[in-house]
DNA sequence: CTGAAAGCGCTAACAG
DNA sequence: CTGTTAGCGCTTTCAG
């Protein structure tokens, strides 16, 4: 900016606001600027614009995991959103686990983002980190896991729904020993359970405790909680997974068992993850709209970002949408139309 | 830290240096300093420090895809490495397209990113981005796709040694009529391409030009090529994909068409990204070791930085290696035993 | 329409 | 060991 200036025998100021298209500047010199500019490949400096303006137009998204396709397709909506609304995206991986994600937020916190997106990996009851973040008043919407008892932006579905749905449709099915691989101790794993027990007592059903395993929300914890089942007696004739890859790591432990899913053993997911329509048997889900979580959160935290006072919390339930494949289905599908259970929305 | 130093009574300097642990301060005023920074929550401004250093610790990492797992466990490679040794990480998604690739680019550049590592979408034979990248001093690593005549940092796999192997390993299995799926035009794409019909040339084989179909990246394409080889008469006995999703759309397209894979087609892709081994039927492929190629580029990518001069161009050139599943085993595995053609490092 | 002055929060370099 | 001076590259504010 000097250089230009300089050659110009303008001020720095001069090229300053010509550079940003600002109005009280006359056509010709704003073009002599931006023609040296240039010539001279000028590049402006973020750093410097934003120590000066105390805006970074960055914005963090915490996800506990890279490489789980439900929240890369997350991370791809609000990174499409963001690049729209002219804000840079950083993304950090949390690696399911709070300490973690409490480093990574700091860290996005020292470099000055404008607002945070959250998956959060906090457990239940651990409410420390979002008091920091209310208290360093940083804009933040929380994604997938809503916290217990905590007045923020939330944008997902409501777990207990999905847990019910889920179980509702293997009834549906047919199944009446139902059991259940959960996930961690976090609003999304005790939701899920919560709706599978809700929709086992809706239909009076009973299971045995043992009936509910599971921690890790992975395919090999999948595999391994599957195998523990298939070992009960009786044996579960239905499987709610707490997500999909659990749900994959279970058909790969019923089919090395011998069994016929989803004859022997029907099971369901959730995410509706890009791959599951691929597995060995195509696997039935809980879609999510994983995608447009990602964009509706950008939105919102843009919004909270450029409101001159804190919005009001305002939370966006996304409608859990039944997707029943392969996996799940033990009849031919009833004759379609009004009435039935847990068909409205489904594919 | 002005605050610090007031209430202390002494300078802004002290502070500044008593913070960073610097040693040329007594244990004393550091404690004392540390301890008001305690009580007054103080959190360093990054903005500010980058602008006096001309450091922001800051490195970019572009890649085509987030939601393709291949890159996102290149990514999260990357993510640790750069974490465990300081550096925050950055990831642009390029969206397979050179334009928003160059835009990325540019976008980290403003944000003086020290270093960039790229698995670049630029099509065979422009260059200009790596020129720029040149000219402006950006040191770069370049993973996966290595452009020709290009004298850069590079890690990954060479992509004939992937064509041929794959290639080689139908052949093996007994298969006379392979075809190919083929990828974009980017170096991974005609660099299988070529080591596919090495290997053919190899083996003594000959294919009809329809043999080779496809473009896109993904299983959707997949599906859509398969389809149109099924059409050929003779049908191919053998396919290499360009990567797994592309044969996880193939598998489902000959599925779908009631042939069995592997017996009347067999299928391999590479990549070997995290799911293949659910898939309905267990993928083939070559693991090109995705999470160590991130790890190695961070790592590469900080002795670039940190060094005074410039390295000289390093390659590091992973070995790829033959992951065969069901999808392409037709006969029983061949008794193990040195001299096997391509099982060296099978799993 | 243009420019001078002051400062964003921090640090390198050097002087005491 | 501590402090002073002079910026980093840009912008806001306000006076011409």
């Amino acid at each position: 900016m000097r250089d230009i200036a300089r050659d110009l025998g303008v001020s720095l100021m001069t090229v300053s606001k010509a550079l940003r298209h600002h109005t009280d500047i006359s056509e010709q010199t704003r073009n002599r600027v931006l023609k040296r500019a240039r010539e001279l490949n000028y590049q402006p400096n973020w750093i410097a614009r934003s120590l000066a303006t105390r805006r970074t137009y960055m914005v963090g998204l915490v996800i506990p995991d890279l490489m789980h396709s439900f929240f890369a397709e997350v991370a791809k909506g609000a990174a499409r959103k963001f690049d729209a609304l002219g804000y840079q995206i950083v993304i950090a991986d949390s690696e399911e686990n709070a300490e973690t994600e409490e480093r990574q937020v700091a860290l996005l916190l020292a470099r000055n983002v404008e607002g945070l997106i959250i998956a959060s990996a906090q457990p239940n009851g651990r409410a420390e980190l979002f008091r920091t973040l209310r208290s360093r008043r940083c804009p933040h919407v929380l994604i997938d896991r809503l916290p217990g008892g905590l007045a923020t932006h939330y944008v997902g579905c409501k777990d207990d729904e999905i847990g019910a749905l889920a179980t509702g449709h293997l009834v549906d099915q047919g199944c009446r020993r139902i059991a259940h691989i959960r996930g961690p101790a976090i609003p999304t794993g005790t939701g899920r359970l919560r709706g599978y027990r809700r929709a086992l007592a809706a239909h009076g059903l009973e299971v045995p405790r043992e009936y509910v395993v599971g921690r890790h929300p992975d395919d090999e914890s999948g595999y391994e909680a599957m195998r523990r089942l298939l070992s009960l007696e009786p044996r579960p004739d239905g499987v709610f997974c707490y997500n999909d890859p659990v749900a994959a790591g279970a058909i790969r432990a019923a089919l090395e068992a011998g069994l016929n899913v989803p004859n022997d053993v029907a099971i369901i997911g959730s995410g509706n993850v890009h791959y599951s329509d691929l597995l060995r048997v195509p696997l039935s889900t809980i879609d999510q709209s994983s995608y447009m979580i990602g964009e509706t959160a950008a939105e919102l935290l843009i919004q909270c970002i450029e409101a001159k006072r804190p919005l009001r919390p305002q939370r966006t339930f996304i409608q859990p949408r039944l997707v029943a494949r392969e996996s799940s289905r033990r009849r031919p599908p009833p004759p379609a139309g009004p009435g039935r259970a847990y068909s409205a929305g489904c594919c």
